[in-house]
RNA sequence: GGCGAGGUAGCCAAGUGGUAAGGCCGAGGUUUGCAAAACCUUUAUCGCGAGUUCGAUUCUCGCCCUCGCCUCCA
């Protein structure tokens, strides 16, 4: 099933098709977290869309291979380390596991390869090595720099000739770097060690101190995915100078095409302006499981915009994509009975049914640029055509199939909250029993006290034909 | 200052040169002892002005406004 999928391409801001280079595995690398705290909804926007485009290009029939690194050393891990008396290692890992906690929450696929900056120093020095080698970088005091002005493409993908005029100025200004730089553009590629390094620091040829920032995802995506990839993926905000930087070296260090198609995905935006802590805008997917929204909700809010836009996250976008959630579900759950089915294909098996019937026309919005919210908007269009009563089984069966093929491209995996039948403590119970025995004698009156009395304690009746229900308010 | 995105119903948000998906909320209805839930129906002429066109929300120009990036940042 050769579904083409296409992808705009933000360094020719064009739509490009995707297809792997190789005629086999689509290969692609994802600037991951930096693991210094807890990851925001920010930051996830962009590791969700990541997972769904993976998703979606899986499901079309073409193997992936991703790999996502996670930047443990830099200012901010080693600073924050510190301060908590932690060893750079252990702190790093706390925050990792947090973060993979977070993920497996937003049912995003694991990475097939997940990297840390620690374990490739050797690699980055190596490529350093061929870089000072070339003629593209020079050491200076124990640091090593690269030199934007013997690679004459630098800014092709951010685009802005003049940029460094006023990066310059900027950092002129500020004076935050101490590293003596021949150019203000220039970046560093290992940092020479310094007092606030503490116990941070390695080995080199240059001396001892620690791997700039730009170059681990540059000496990891070339130990995993080859001199030459198919895309390198992440927040806009890593345009420049962050993947600028890495075009920069790898491309001089190897000599080739670094990679061939960039996908950046937009920022969220919380209350129409930036997510700040210091505006209270600010959210962790903690913040939202305590105000009693789900990562599954979370999840359906990234996919309700597109990718190339802003998506103006508010909690009242959290409580509609419950409802949705919802009917999602409901439909779901009546084509299985229908169908006779107990239980739903896991991913591997629902992205290899390989078509999508009446929900074709979502799944071709996915791969036409990703297109999650005219995807979503063609599903309910479907569901509204499908009347589930009158369905043959086998009909049922395969539109289920079918369904759960363009749920896995999505990553909805549509949870609802039927356990918590259980714990209905036993007082309540005896009351709601009560009550559907008064109910039944038509005694009104008593029946409406007991459902009052069980709404005042947090619980909700709701009648049915033969039974009725008791769920938590 | 430079670069970029965007202004579509109460909110979120797609889309197309031929009179505008979808979700939420609201309203009406079916149902219910009454509710709740569910289901059905229903709600916009697309920031402003001009131009191109048989025809523009969709193309061009101007204007107004909002937001992001340019510093570590998803």
């Amino acid at each position: 099933m050769a579904t083409t999928v296409t992808l705009q391409d933000s360094m020719t801001r064009e739509p490009r098709e995707v297809a792997p280079i190789d005629g086999e595995t689509y290969r692609f690398y994802c600037c991951g977290p930096t693991v210094y705290g807890v990851a925001h909804i920010g930051n996830f926007r962009t590791f969700v869309v990541q997972d769904t485009f993976r998703r979606v290009l899986e499901c079309a029939g073409i193997a992936t291979k991703h790999v996502r690194n996670v930047t443990d050393v830099d200012d901010k891990t080693i600073r924050e380390s510190q301060a908590q008396g932690q060893s750079l290692r252990d702190f790093t890992t706390h925050w990792k596991d947090k973060f993979n906690n977070d993920c497996v929450s937003l049912n995003m696929l694991k990475p097939h390869i997940e990297p840390g900056a620690v374990d490739h120093i050797d690699h980055q020095i190596r490529m350093i090595e061929v870089l000072i080698e070339k003629g593209n970088a020079y050491e200076k005091e124990g640091s090593v720099y690269f030199s934007v002005k013997s690679y004459p493409d630098y800014g092709r993908l951010s685009r802005v000739a003049d940029r460094e005029l006023r990066l310059g100025a900027a950092q002129t200004a500020n004076d935050s770097d101490e590293y003596d730089k021949d150019s203000l553009a220039d970046f560093v590629l290992w940092k020479g060690r310094k007092p606030e390094d503490g116990d941070n620091y390695w080995p080199s040829p240059w001396g001892e101190g620690r791997p700039g920032w730009h170059l681990e995802c540059s000496a990891m995506s070339l130990e995993y995915l080859g001199e030459t990839f198919d895309m390198h993926s992440g927040g806009v905000d890593l345009m420049f100078p962050h993947h600028e930087n890495e075009i920069a070296q790898s491309e001089c260090c190897s000599g080739s095409t670094f990679v061939h198609h960039w996908f950046h995905i937009t920022h969220l935006l919380v209350d129409g302006g930036k997510m700040a802590k210091s505006s209270g805008n600010f959210y962790t997917l903690v913040d939202l499981e305590e105000k009693g929204y789900t990562a599954e909700e979370m999840r359906y809010v990234f996919l309700s915009g597109h990718y190339r836009h802003h998506l103006n996250f508010t909690l009242d976008s959290l409580l509609a994509s419950r409802q949705a959630i919802s009917r999602l579900s409901r439909f779901e759950k009546a084509l299985a009975e229908r169908a006779e089915i107990s239980e739903a294909p896991a991913y591997d098996a629902a992205r290899q049914i390989g078509e999508a019937g009446p929900f074709q026309p979502a799944f071709k919005a996915l791969c036409r640029d990703l297109n999650t919210p005219d995807a979503l908007g063609k599903i309910f269009t479907a569901i509204k055509s499908i009347d589930t009563e009158t369905l043959a089984q086998a009909t049922a069966a395969k539109l289920y199939q079918q369904y759960h093929f363009v749920l896995a491209a999505l990553g909805l995996k549509l949870v609802t909250k039927d356990d918590a039948a259980e714990d209905i403590p036993e007082d309540i119970k005896a009351m709601a029993e009560e009550r559907w025995q008064a109910r039944a004698a038509k005694e009104w009156a008593e029946s409406d006290r007991l459902r009052d009395a069980l709404a005042e304690v947090g619980w909700l009746v709701q009648d049915g034909k033969e039974d009725y229900t008791v769920t938590r308010k």
